[in-house]
RNA sequence: GCGAUUGUGGCGAAGUGGUUAACGCACCGGAUUGUGAUUCCGGCAUUCGUGGGUUCGAUUCCCAUCAGUCGCCCCA
């Protein structure tokens, strides 16, 4: 029996990586657009990072980190996130005080968490995400609306729905909080055990509970946008403006909530429409986190970031048909026949190269017949026929696969000729 | 962490308490000893996720375990 994959993780093999290879890409060749440059930090970090920056009250550090304790007795966590780090390298290395500010930076790289994987949540996952620091520009979090949406609509998604809220300041959270309590305390034994838990730990989350939808309690509670700080009232409505601006289509969720302690203020999620998704669909999340900063001990500077999933871009992308066709990767495949032909096709496949042709041959020692059939797989447009014979009088012919035409040149000329066609053919 | 469900060759999939575990696809070889299709012929699981137990005998029954899938919690 065979050694298993550790539960919750994948191989991405070829035929798979195609469409991670093309949304990496396109979304730096985005990032750049927009002057995000990217941070590369570490897999592991401190585990107080994670607990500082997350919250030691979040389900993420309270029940699903990796954290181990290596040889020399440090408590280290495999990110589980990566604004925490990001931070955290914000400070370490004094970026707050470079000339180009605000510091915007942009991250792709394996996250993890210990959790019941499912359809879109897995323990390895990898996320591509934003961060913003230094700047309370209303300007700044329509910019990174805008960077991450354009990354969705270019990469041909279309069902998807940017959800906006403003959590406000601590202050606006903390009367808000209070108010949702005394809203359903007196009632609270006629809901959900779940709901019941929440009450204490996050009174929030009890508005978007499945099970009590219907309990007449939900319809008249506390909106937070009745709690806000006039300073919150007005930041949020500029962000808005900034996305009316810009013709960025956004609907306003009062009960948008997020699962990290740090975010203030701008609070978002990118969410799928329609079907393919199982319970999942929370595409992207991010917001406003003024004060992450000075609690890793760096200056008062305000930040705002964001983080998505490729594995549920991917998914979002089949599920819509979106995913391109990344087509036919190989140009040529010399077939062979006879022994002095076979050795020569190894100078001929390594010129070939150094054209820049991509090309491939037999390695298996196939008959002719094979060969070909090896080719057809390969779905190569040119398959090059040398046999002894051809090689004796030094000339080669060339086949064209999808026509099967076939024709006769002077093998000195091969290489050249071989470049016309495959250049001309594009 | 909780609940449900599934686990047979590279893939899909049938099957039964008892001598040789269907079939389809894919793959390999041959008919066609120098050309991709089709057709025909042949090959391809000492083994039914793993480990125990019941039994004269288990892929089939029981238990455990691992893994996949779905839902809950939570989240990207």
């Amino acid at each position: 029996m065979s050694i298993q994959i550790p539960r919750g993780t994948q191989d991405l093999l070829p035929g798979e990586i195609e469409i991670w290879q093309y949304i990496e890409q396109k979304s730096k060749e985005i990032c750049s657009r927009y002057n995000y440059k990217e941070i590369r930090t570490p897999i592991f970090e401190h585990t107080e990072v994670f607990a500082r920056g997350v919250g030691e009250t979040t389900d993420i550090v309270q029940k699903e980190m990796y954290t181990f304790t290596d040889r020399g007795e440090r408590s280290l966590t495999l990110r589980p996130e990566g604004t925490a780090g990001v931070v955290r390298s914000f400070v370490g290395n004094k970026l707050y005080g470079e000339a180009s500010q605000p510091t915007k930076l942009f991250y792709t790289g394996p996250m993890f968490r210990y959790e019941r994987p499912q359809a879109g949540r897995m323990r390895q996952f990898v996320q591509f995400g934003v961060e913003a620091l230094g700047s309370k520009d209303p300007a700044i979090d329509a910019e990174v609306l805008a960077l991450v949406m354009s990354i969705y609509y270019e990469l041909g998604l279309t069902d998807i729905k940017l959800v906006l809220n403003s959590l406000g300041d601590k202050e606006s959270r903390d009367a808000h909080r209070e108010a949702l309590i005394n809203h359903f305390k007196p009632s609270i034994s006629e809901f959900c055990s779940d709901c019941q838990n929440r009450l204490e730990k996050n009174p929030l989350r009890i508005l978007d509970c499945k099970k009590d939808r219907e309990h007449p309690l939900m319809a008249t509670a506390p909106s937070i946008h009745d709690y806000y700080t006039e300073e919150s009232a007005i930041y949020f409505e500029q962000v808005k403006a900034h996305l009316d601006q810009m013709g960025l289509p956004y609907v306003i969720d009062p009960t948008l909530v997020r699962g990290l302690d740090y975010y203030n203020h701008t609070a978002f999620e990118v969410m799928a429409e329609g079907e393919g998704f199982g319970a999942i669909t929370t595409l992207c999340g991010g917001g406003r986190y003024n004060g992450l900063v000075q609690e890793f001990g760096g200056p008062e500077t305000p930040g705002i970031g964001f983080a998505f999933s490729i594995e549920r871009l991917i998914m979002a992308l089949k599920a819509q048909g979106k995913v391109p066709d990344f087509g036919n990767q190989l140009d040529c495949f010399v077939v062979t026949l006879g022994d002095a032909a076979k050795e020569k096709s190894v100078e001929l496949l390594y010129q070939l190269r150094q054209a820049g042709i991509r090309c491939d041959k037999d390695y298996l020692d196939k008959k002719m017949k094979a060969q070909f059939k090896a080719a057809d797989r390969l779905n190569v447009r040119y398959t090059a026929i040398l046999g002894d014979n051809e090689l004796a009088e030094n000339r080669i012919n060339v086949k064209n696969m999808e026509t099967g035409e076939q024709v006769e040149v002077a093998l000195d000329t091969f290489i050249t000729y071989m470049k016309e066609q495959v250049e001309g053919g594009k």
